[in-house]
This record gives structure tokens, sequence and C-alpha cells, in this order.
DNA sequence: TTGCATCTACGAAGACTTTCGTAGTATAGT
DNA sequence: ACTATACTACGAAAGTCTTCGTAGATGCAA
């Protein structure tokens, strides 16, 4: 019913929660989320249902209609989200400082070797790279 | 009042934006606060003073009361905290992939050539060194 | 066609966040 | 001593977030 912005708001946790199950299981419907909602917490179906409804309203999510068992999918790919995510962190936690908040994921939770190398080889071709 | 949890809840958004003066000013009066807060957005005075009461009683800032004008400090290290917000969002929208959680840090906001040293020579220090 | 399962819509409660006004107390200057 | 200034305490309003119950519609099976 409103005009939804240019620029998205960062979504909340239970809107990001969610959005992590579209991203995995790509466009659903409302009891295909709520099952996979269901392995991780206790939640009522009409829940994920009110949630998916105030997110298309806010635009974070389209529906498809077509069917009686309507079908959500992320209106923005994951990386456009999760690009604002850690832009908004670094901006407001870590005063802009890529290496700060590298640090505190990595002492958060070290990484695999396999991590280790990815992360190793993004440097890389970001500084080296495409730009 | 209530006893604290060991465990410190991710702060809200005010109230890290609070954190992030005491960090830099160190302990530091309400009003020093309030004045270094004026110079981002408009706010009253005893909205901040009211913040760093209800801070107070969830344990992130200490008050020493000793002087008229109490003095608040972070009573968490600034890595600590910022351990907690880069492992929380790791977790909760990068389902613990540092090396896309870096992705969108770099793609949000294009690293300095400094800044790209600094993480090159993280990567190479946490692979290497101490662990 | 009756009844059961499944679906959407929606109001509203409860919790949390943020903001600010008012009140009261202490301090310092005249 | 009086008054202006600076400080703390606190209640409460307004907004947001999250959850869920209830109601009503649709489809399907006996």
């Amino acid at each position: 019913m409103s005009i939804q912005p240019t620029e998205l708001q960062r979504p909340t946790d239970a809107e990001l929660e969610i959005l992590t199950v579209l991203w995995s299981l790509g466009a659903s419907t409302v009891r295909e989320v709520h099952e996979t909602i269901l392995k991780r917490k206790p939640a009522q179906y009409t829940t994920v249902l009110k949630m998916l409804q105030i997110m298309t309203e806010k635009g974070l999510v389209m529906r498809d209609d077509a069917e009686r068992a309507h079908r959500y999918s992320a209106s923005k790919p994951r990386e456009w989200t999760q690009k604002q995510l850690a832009g908004d962190l670094l901006q407001r936690a870590f005063a802009g400082s890529a290496s700060s908040l590298m640090l505190g994921a990595l002492s958060a939770k070290k990484a695999s070797k396999k991590e280790m190398a990815e992360l190793r080889q993004l440097l890389a071709q970001w500084e080296g790279g495409s730009r």
C-alpha cells in the first residue's frame, strides 16, 4: 500500500532469518519456509505467514500468487543484501576499517584451512583483478 | 537491580553509537558523550543520559559516581564487542563464511591501498602466527 | 454435500527501543 | 541567602518488532 523506498533498510532479525531460507530454497511457499524454520526453532505457521506478508509490504520479498499457495522469493539477490549488512556493520561498529571487521570475524570463529585459502584468493583477486 | 548475564547480548543501534563514543573518548561524562553525539545528529542531553543509565543496568557500561558528573566507560573492551558483532552477523547473514563477509565488506566500501595492505598482513599473521 | 485439511488475511497483545519532558538536588557566583 | 546553572532520576509516550489466535475462503475426499 506504500511506495517502496529505493534504498532498502536493514532487515530485522526475523526478516533476515526468513531471507536466508529463501536464498537457500529459492521461491517457496509459506509451508516450505515454515518447515525449514522449524528445524532451527519452534514457530507457528501463521507467524511465518505474517512475516512474509510484512516483508512483501516492505518490498523485501516478492509474492507470486498464481497458485493457491503463494510463492515468495527474496526481491534482492543474496549478495546485495549481504553487502548492505556488511557495509552497515562496518560503518557503525568498525569505523569503516575492513581489517578490524576481518579480525573480529576471524577471532569469533576460527576459519578452516579451506576458508583461509578462499580469503587469500579473494584478497588477491580483489586487489589485482577486475577492481 | 538484576543480575547481569555472563553472555552479553548484542547492543542495540543507539547503544552501539554510544559505545563507539566511549571507545574513542575513554571514560566520559554524559556531557562529553552528548557533545560528541551532537556532531553527528541532534539529540537531547537527557536522551543520552537515559541511554547511559539503561546501559549501566544492562552491564554494557560501568559508572563511576565519585564526582558529581558521573563518568561512564564501556565495560567490555572494543575488540570484545566487535568480535561479538562480527561473529553474530557472520552466523546470521553469511552462514559462517568469512570470505563472503569479507567480500560484502569490500564491495560495500572500496578499501584504500593501506587498508588492503593491512588486510593482507592480518591474514598472513593469523595463518602463520600465534593462531 | 458435508466435513476436513490447507490456505490467506488481519487484529492485537506483549516486548523492546528510543526519545524527551518534568522534577528534584547539588554547586557556584553575586 | 538567592538565583542561575548543571546534574541525576525517572515516568511515559511513540514507534517498531515479533508472535499468535481467530476468521473466513478454497479445495478435496468420502
